[in-house]
RNA sequence: CGCGGGGUGGAGCAGUCUGGCAGCUCGUCGGGCUCAUAACCCGAAGGUCGUAGGUUCAAAUCCUACUCCCGCAACCA
């Protein structure tokens, strides 16, 4: 076999409960360009994506949608294999949570940590603390007692696996503190370091008897394996790690780089790196967490109803023009702005006016002068070699950025050549050395050293916008492919005189901004097929009857009329209101989770109904008695309180 | 006092570690050119670098306090 120098690269695996944005094909628009550059430069390359296919939210998702989970997923992972391949996301394999083979994995996994004693039950391990409704590990007591009251505790019988990372902490900080680029960026370090490892790790739940949808404990069925064990495993599963044939994760294992949103930095960067170590298996050379993409100022959400829709993008201005914004717009790392403005603004003047327009009046050039057969250069001059030093030596300052995974710096960099490109026009004026039939050669010259110029920009290009290299190549009149390889682009010069160039469409339409951000409204507003899939329509709210249950069993809830005296915010908790009642000749203080959709002011003087005979729990530092009933919908992102329909006296008893 | 990121010409950002004339892209204005996709090239205007104080010959950069924005975590009986 060859003796290529190997690289595994992968996205995170996303959670398929709904399409994807515009934010993961972010993330694997710059895992494939990466990709595509190593294959470029040689290297034998494994790309990995995937599906989380699992969890409750997924059941929810699916059963009201009155389907099984896995057909539900199946149906949206058909649709980002769809994504994928509209975006040219040319990835080795598409790992699944439900694939067999990853479930036998994390089986494995699971019952190796277990077998070894890094991962125990809780049952007999567990300590509750009543007054603060709270679940401490032995490691977390002080002195036998709750660390946050100093009540004792008691042995709860909630029963879960725990995965002992607290364990493996010091040598994770270690480890941290002794591979300064594991984190990258390395403001990341800092910030694993001091908000999670340093005040101590809790050892992790790692199933749950509650869960359906998942992957069973094999040694104790009614255990479903939970969220992290399960997601992060498919780095190796997909590599068949621990199956009878792990032929590629003995080839591709450890992982080059994993890239993940900033969100997810710290799963990958604690909890998967003591896995491995717990596992005997070697670290990931890097974790890169990438920023995000802001939509007017603010994170990319379903209910705030900001969501972009990649699929919308590409078809309007092909997935080419979207990589290259995606990957041009802003440092990798750090967030950016994404506003379809902003995005065609980028292609108007990077790629229609700066790139597009080179290639055609280059291309024009050479067919109304020389009856478009590329000419012979003749000697070159000082301008020209001031040229060909920068576009031969290109590849090295995009090889540097590129391995630093710095797409912005890589194309900033090609950009600056093709502006030369553009100056060198102006400064040459082939247009004047046309009329003087004794500057022909000087003509042709400037001529050849534009075009293959050019050459090497579209191969450069080619990671980054994998279709483009191919217009270009035809309309210059390069067939070679030997001249479309890396090697091609380190020595000025491979174009070959003599061939043809063909004068075809513009490479990128220039777009006409106010017409088409208007067209972009209007498309908006008429609802056919908008950038942000209104909620209501897609998921119809369904019900789904529950158990039956008795009429002692309704009798047993005491639910009453109370009105609201005060209401004020829960310090230091955005989401919750703390609301003093008048229930008849009493008074008590419950707190709610409606803060984002009441205000205190609001709230005063309401007549709301109470669960009054729930057990009186604490939340925030403040005790809650009882709770406000409300509607909400499935994604919580509207919400109602439930109040009478004629006035009411306080503390009258519903039935 | 939970943790972290950020406030730089109209917009988006770099520069801050390692003090030394405040830089880039877009936009605006003026000029040039006519090969080209009304594209390209040259030039100009525009910033007391969030606020206040301190260190220094010199501060966007170092120190202190304050303020505003954002994210994570927590909270949603």
């Amino acid at each position: 076999m060859s003796e290529k120098k190997t690289y595994y690269i992968t996205t995170p695996i996303y959670y398929p409960s709904d399409n994807l944005h515009i934010g993961h094909s972010y993330c694997s628009t710059a895992a494939d360009t990466m990709a595509r550059f190593k294959r470029q430069t040689g290297y034998d390359v494994r790309f990995l994506t995937g599906t989380d296919e699992h969890g409750q939210k997924i059941e929810r998702k699916a059963a009201q949608a009155g389907v099984t989970p896995k057909a539900y997923v199946d149906r949206i992972v058909a649709g980002i294999k769809d994504l994928w391949k509209q975006m040219d996301i040319s990835y080795d394999d598409f790992i699944r949570t439900t694939d067999e083979r990853h479930v036998k994995a994390v089986q494995r996994v699971v019952r190796q940590l277990y077998e070894q004693g890094d991962i125990y039950k809780s049952e007999y391990e567990g300590w509750y603390c009543t007054p603060c409704e709270s679940f401490w590990t032995e490691l977390q007591l002080k002195d036998g007692c709750c660390p946050d009251c100093g009540r004792p505790v008691e042995r709860t019988r909630e029963e879960s696996y725990f995965f002992r990372m607290s364990k493996y902490q010091d040598w994770l900080i270690d480890y941290i503190k002794t591979h300064p680029d594991f984190i990258q960026p390395p403001s990341r370090t800092a910030e694993m370091l001091s908000n999670f490892l340093i005040p101590g790790l809790q050892d992790l739940c790692v199933s749950r008897t509650s869960l359906k949808w998942g992957i069973p404990v094999d040694f104790d069925p009614k255990h479903t394996v939970y969220v992290w064990v399960d997601a992060l495993t498919n780095y190796i599963s997909a590599l068949g790690y621990g199956s009878e044939d792990d032929s590629l994760y003995q080839k591709y294992w450890p992982a080059d780089v994993h890239l993940v949103g900033k969100e997810i930095v710290r799963f990958h960067t604690i909890i998967w790196p003591i896995m491995l170590h717990a596992l005997g298996l070697p670290l990931p050379k890097q974790v890169f967490g990438h920023g995000w993409l802001v939509i007017d100022g603010a994170k990319m959400s379903k209910s705030v109803g900001n969501i972009v829709d990649p699929v919308r993008l590409c078809e309007r201005y092909s997935s080419d023009a979207v990589r290259y914004f995606l990957m041009r717009e802003m440092p990798f790392g750090a967030d950016g702005e994404f506003t379809n403005e902003a995005l065609i603004r980028r292609i108007n003047s990077d790629l229609a006016n700066d790139l597009g327009n080179l290639v055609s009046r280059s291309v024009a050039m050479i067919e109304k002068y020389f009856g478009g057969v590329v000419p012979e250069p003749g000697a070159y001059e000082p301008l020209d070699e001031a040229l060909i030093e920068q576009a031969e030596t290109l590849y090295q300052r995009v090889e540097k950025n590129m391995d630093a995974l710095q797409f912005s710096g890589a194309l900033t960099e090609i950009w600056k050549v093709i502006g030369e490109c553009n100056r060198y026009i102006d400064q040459t004026a082939p247009w004047v050395l046309a009329k003087d039939e004794g500057k022909r050669e000087r003509l042709g010259t400037v001529l050849y050293v534009l075009l293959e110029c050019t050459r090497i920009v579209g191969v450069l290009l080619a990671p980054t916008m994998p279709r483009t290299p191919e217009r270009i190549f035809s309309q210059i009149g390069v067939t070679d492919d030997a001249l479309k390889t890396w090697e091609s682009v380190q020595r000025f010069g491979g174009a070959k005189p003599g061939s043809h160039v063909h004068k075809g469409e513009a490479l990128f339409p220039r777009i006409d901004v106010e017409k088409e951000l208007e067209a972009i409204a209007q498309e908006k507003a008429a609802g056919a097929k908008p950038d942000l899939p209104a909620p209501q329509d897609e998921e119809k709210t369904v019900f789904t009857q529950r158990d039956l249950i008795e009429f002692g069993d309704f009798e047993k809830l005491q639910l009453v009329v109370a009105k609201v005296l005060r209401c004020e915010k829960v310090p230091k908790a955005d989401k919750l209101l703390m609301s003093t009642l008048k229930v008849g000749d009493t008074e008590r203080v419950v707190v709610s989770g409606i803060a984002k959709f009441y205000t205190p002011e609001e709230m005063m003087g309401k007549k709301v109904v109470l669960l009054a005979n729930l057990a009186p729990r604490k939340i925030r530092g403040v005790e809650s008695h009882g709770m406000l009933l409300c509607a909400a919908n499935a994604d919580e992102s509207q919400l109602s309180l439930l109040t009478v329909d004629r006035d009411m006296e306080d503390g009258c008893e519903i039935s």
